[in-house]
DNA sequence: GTGTAATCGAGACGGTACGTCGAGTCTTGTG
DNA sequence: CACAAGACTCGACGTACCGTCTCGATTACAC
């Protein structure tokens, strides 16, 4: 599965593919996603408001799902700056990744598009494992490394559970916007940075 | 929306509701769920293993996903028994509580449903009150008992922000299974348990 | 098959039969049939309006069509004088004939539903035979009746084939209706009637 | 209303319409309207029976007695050779013409689907139309050019009421194959012809 | 230039499930 | 018994998308 888009092959003979079709697939998409959400969504309706036929969809993507993964991870792009954070203090690091997050996840449409892909990636392993690795893992790992970096300066012991750390931190984010359906704001955040590295410094190792 | 199983009137005229066909209907909702997931699941296949008509699914239940929250709260009350959980101290009782909706949540094919409802909460607003009313807030609620307890008994400081709380703990356990889509097991339990504690207990208020 | 409306037991045990609901489900039945035809005339409704349940119609009628069936009888009966008509001569009986039996079918919606239950009666044998008891035998007898008391009178030859006369009567005026789907009025019947009878009064022996 | 079988433009874009799809469907539905008449076709059955699916048929077709339609259409080509029949004398081409009619007629089944169709033509007046144009006009109007012609050759009065003719002539024919439900064999067709001319001959002007 | 190869639009097609509707049957409680 | 209420099975309806498939038209590189 997983689409296939630019194979940024050199050249190839035959006609070369209009990226403007592509460009106006992911955009029509884009706007269908947040108007009625992923299951309403038809590639029907894509297409018309692309001015491309179906047929170009199923070209270039093998579902609407992959369709939408490409879609939101364009949005998210343009809400994410890449550049690494270092503000220096582990809280700080970790506040800003969040409030990084929060302001992508919180465009209008995105958490039922979140949470659609959610299920879907219950319901199809391999579209599973591409949602991880384009949306979970990045996460992860940029807060990781705001741990790691905190532990080579001495701010926090070595021994510290990261992997627990991390499960604490945006379980709690996503906990109140997924299942509690309630809104995240600053000091919600603030709080949850607090209470994570409070409850991680003074801990003794887990191994009972 | 939402499902009207019998509220039990005395006795109406008419034909008498079968009840078989409903407990027919739950059970083979169930075992499709379980095999194949909320979006394989057809009320076709479900009508033909329950042995009814579709029709009769219909006058009951508004969509398959209302009757698939039916199913899944008849299978949890199978597995979490409803008796108060009191075992003395918070972190028994947290940790008795998260064990008990791990057990249910780990059915096969459970998880793979609970993103469907998940999804589904958030692409139907109506469907989404009822999927946390059902099993949002009481969890939420049998836990919010258990610290309340706490405090009663000088266990832990009286201005502890328990919303807080109850976000660190079953947000750490909900994004390792959901998102992560990797087990939890009585260890992560437990280390979950003693870092949300350490971190409310050793905390100062919140407001700046 | 066939209805079984008044079987006229002298009394029976339980409770007796309201009559009144009878009544009310051919008026019923006659409304609905009147304003939307019988295919678009649910039982349901029948029973809605008549104010009893689906179960009682069935009780005494075997499907709609015979319902039906019953009901343009009963409106029938309204229009039509069972005196045996008489006038003296063959054109005036066979223009009385032909014009009490358009008064009833001009009734608003008749020609739709004459137009059904002759549908039906083609796709139910059973159905056919006594559709043509019932409204096609009668009108054909009285014309036939008024044929031989001409020929007993020496107004047309004693040879005269009747039944060809009948088919070409009452023919054309259905050919007309039902075909055509054009009004017939007193002056076409006039033509038919005049051209019937000069028709068969010059003709010789049609065996060759 | 109506099918919209294909007019034969040069040529369009897109997948070309699969003609044996519509040939295979007009079979099928052929064979079940003889097997078991209008009512009890499904298009389930001829979808399945010509190998489509019923979208397919639902595409071309707007319901099934549009459907029905067509197929009787198809199928009375097949029995009524087209070339204009003249043989020099009125009954001669009156006989040959309703001899025609009545080969495509006595098809097994075909009586319960031409009665099924006229009664759907007054349920639908817009199928009333369409059904009037197909099966109606044109079987009047060659009559009415053999009239024409022997009006032209002094034959029968110039003042001779065509139309009445026409109902006396098709409206016996009818009245014996649909209300009477009798046969109707070739001496049935010579009387009618010889008395409906010898009717029209000898009778003077209608207008009193 | 003239293939050759690829893309794109349009749109027909077989399929599957949907949600609805009506027919006809059955099972109660009430009169 | 008759009757109302109403639950039930069954089967067809017409619709909506899906994913696939032919087409004709277009556009580039390669020979």
């Amino acid at each position: 599965m997983g689409a296939r888009p630019p194979p940024d092959v050199p050249r190839r003979r035959g006609r070369p593919r209009r990226d403007q079709a592509t460009a106006a697939i992911l955009h029509a998409a884009g706007e269908l996603l947040a108007e009625e959400g992923l299951l309403a969504m038809t590639l029907d309706a894509v297409a018309a408001r692309a001015g491309t036929s179906r047929a170009t969809i199923y070209r270039w993507w093998d579902s609407k799902e992959t369709l939408a993964l490409d879609t939101i991870e364009a949005q998210f792009a343009a809400h994410i700056e890449r550049a690494i954070i270092d503000t220096g203090s582990l809280a700080g690091d970790l506040l800003e990744d969040i409030e990084a997050r929060l302001r992508a996840v919180q465009a209008p449409g995105m958490m039922r598009l979140w949470a659609a892909m959610l299920g879907h990636a219950h319901a199809d392993p391999a579209f599973g494992d591409a949602y991880r690795a384009r949306f979970f893992t990045p996460v992860r790992e940029s807060a990781h490394a705001a741990f790691a970096r905190a532990i080579a300066r001495g701010e926090i012991p070595a021994e510290t559970d990261i992997e627990l750390a991390l499960d604490l931190l945006f379980g709690a984010v996503a906990n109140r916007m997924l299942h509690a359906n309630a809104p995240v704001d600053a000091q919600f955040a603030r709080d949850v940075v607090r209470s994570v590295m409070q409850g991680l410094i003074a801990r003794e190792p887990s191994g009972e």
